[in-house]
RNA sequence: GUGGUCGUAGCUCAGCUGGUAGAGCACUCGGUUGUGGUCCGAGAUGUCGCGGGUUCGAGCCCCGUCGAUCACCCCA
């Protein structure tokens, strides 16, 4: 019979990564709840029309990139290719925005992009992100941007930079828009780009090509357009971030992908990890709101990449060694129930503990109790059921001391909280 | 979706101009009475990604396919 595989280009995650995965995972969300950012689980399928809308008709990832499906009842559903929709809906569905603004959330989990995959690209890939709703002020989006950088410091990451730029309101854009298009007419570019350009010509900013960065080197930009306030909030957010000693270049040239961005628009990106470099990106959807049906309010988010950020903790050498944080391996000669039965009550009491399952000899226990990385292990025989007593044994220095079997779990609870307060 | 590279034991890889597979690490057991990490010895493991073809004979050549990877489009 031949092998099942796992489906193309999904990124999962198996021990030893996978330690080194929740632990990505849980320093980004732990960044979003200091700053007061609560839970939402949202499910990975939504209405096709919704992310039609809201992600918007002209971009790639809906026009070619959505896995899309009629359920039983023939209804279009789509699995979501990014996050920021969904809790939109789930605001207005939950009239979350109809207390104290503004609404802070943030969302961890799975998302869907049906991409040809390659390193740090994937078909299913893990993003956590958070969304501010309700609250048109600069000093929001600076903390949307401060927890993300939070989080990559935690992480040690240093070889990344944050990109921001501004976007502008609607109007802002559109009057830009026409300017560019002009600018763009006049420019000698292969069909296929022109009708990239007709769908979004900010995109031909993004392009790599050498020949199109050279025209598009003297294209209008859009900071040049900024009303007052857009450019005095932009101001403010340049001024908090610095306040902050949060680095960052103004790239007035940045493009995101997703059509609902207005204002603030930034990116993470790490210097080493190819041409999928992007570890995070986000900014304000003043729009966003209103067009899927609700009232008239802004938000800023963003989503950062969990599998990127660990092939980025994995480039600057930050992957060490995942450690067990057993307390306990028992090695039981002849007695398996016993040692079950023990590691069982000292688990209960919050200890750590595994054990060797199997007939093993004491040597091949020993073993197994050091592979396990457990601080301490016991042999458990007829010997010690009988005497009632056993040798605790610290594996790093070799020392053993007799402990009643009565008083092991008290023991190594005083043990371990006082290696806690020597770290 | 377009183009390039690659696919050999659990992992990293070797395999000369085609003659039916190897190393290191890891794993299991042992080095005589119940204590691991070093050392020594022994052992198990692969339909050489999968399917066709050429050939007396293919891991090595050809075609297809699946997957990974790199770049593009695009993006987390």
């Amino acid at each position: 019979m031949a092998k099942f595989q796992a489906p193309k280009g999904v990124s999962e995650y198996v021990p030893d990564r996978s330690s080194h995965f929740d632990y990505v995972r849980s320093t980004l969300i732990n960044s979003a709840q200091v700053a007061g950012y609560q839970l939402v689980e949202l499910p990975v399928f939504e209405d096709t029309e919704l992310f039609a809308r809201g992600v918007g008709e002209s971009t790639d990832v809906v026009r070619k990139e959505m896995y899309t499906f009629e359920d039983r009842g023939g209804r279009s559903i789509t699995l979501r290719p990014e996050g920021t929709a969904g809790v939109m809906r789930a605001v207005i569905e939950h009239n979350l925005d109809r207390g104290q603004l503004p609404v802070k959330v943030y969302y961890s989990g799975a998302f869907f992009r049906a991409e040809r995959p390659q390193a740090g690209r994937y078909r299913q890939f893990y993003q956590v992100g958070i969304e501010a709703i309700g609250l048109a002020d600069p000093r929001i989006d600076v903390e949307v941007i401060a927890v993300a950088d939070r989080a990559f410091k935690e992480l040690g990451l240093k070889n990344y930079r944050l990109e921001i730029t501004s976007l502008g309101d609607s109007a802002t854009r559109e009057s830009y828009l026409v300017e560019l298009r002009a600018f763009i007419a006049g420019i000698e570019i292969d069909a296929e780009t022109r009708e990239r350009a007709n769908l979004n010509p900010l995109r031909l900013f993004d392009d790599k090509r050498p020949e199109i960065r050279e025209a598009m080197s003297k294209a209008p930009i859009l900071m040049d357009y900024l009303t007052p306030e857009s450019a005095a909030d932009f101001a403010k957010v340049q001024e908090l971030l610095t306040a902050l000693n949060i680095d960052f270049v103004v790239n007035n040239r940045m493009v995101r992908g997703l059509d609902y961005y207005t204002g603030t628009a930034f990116e993470f990106a790490h210097t080493d990890l190819g041409a999928q470099s992007a570890i995070g990106g986000g900014g304000r959807y003043d729009g966003l709101m209103a067009q899927l049906g609700g009232q008239e309010l802004s938000g800023v988010g963003f989503g950062l990449g969990i599998d990127r950020i660990l092939l980025a903790r994995e480039a600057e050498g930050l992957l060490l060694p995942a450690e067990s944080g057993l307390d306990l391996y028992i090695v039981p000669l002849g007695v398996g129930d016993a040692a079950l039965l023990l590691a069982e009550e000292l688990r209960n009491r919050g200890i750590k503990v595994d054990l060797a399952f199997g007939d093993k000899a004491l040597k091949g226990g020993m073993k197994s109790a050091d592979k396990s990385g457990a601080r301490y292990s016991i042999v458990l025989g007829a010997d010690e059921l009988a005497s009632g007593v056993v040798h605790l044994k610290e594996m790093q220095t070799g020392e053993s001391s007799s402990v009643t079997l009565g008083a092991l779990a008290n023991e190594l609870i005083e043990r371990i909280s006082n290696y806690g307060e020597h770290l």
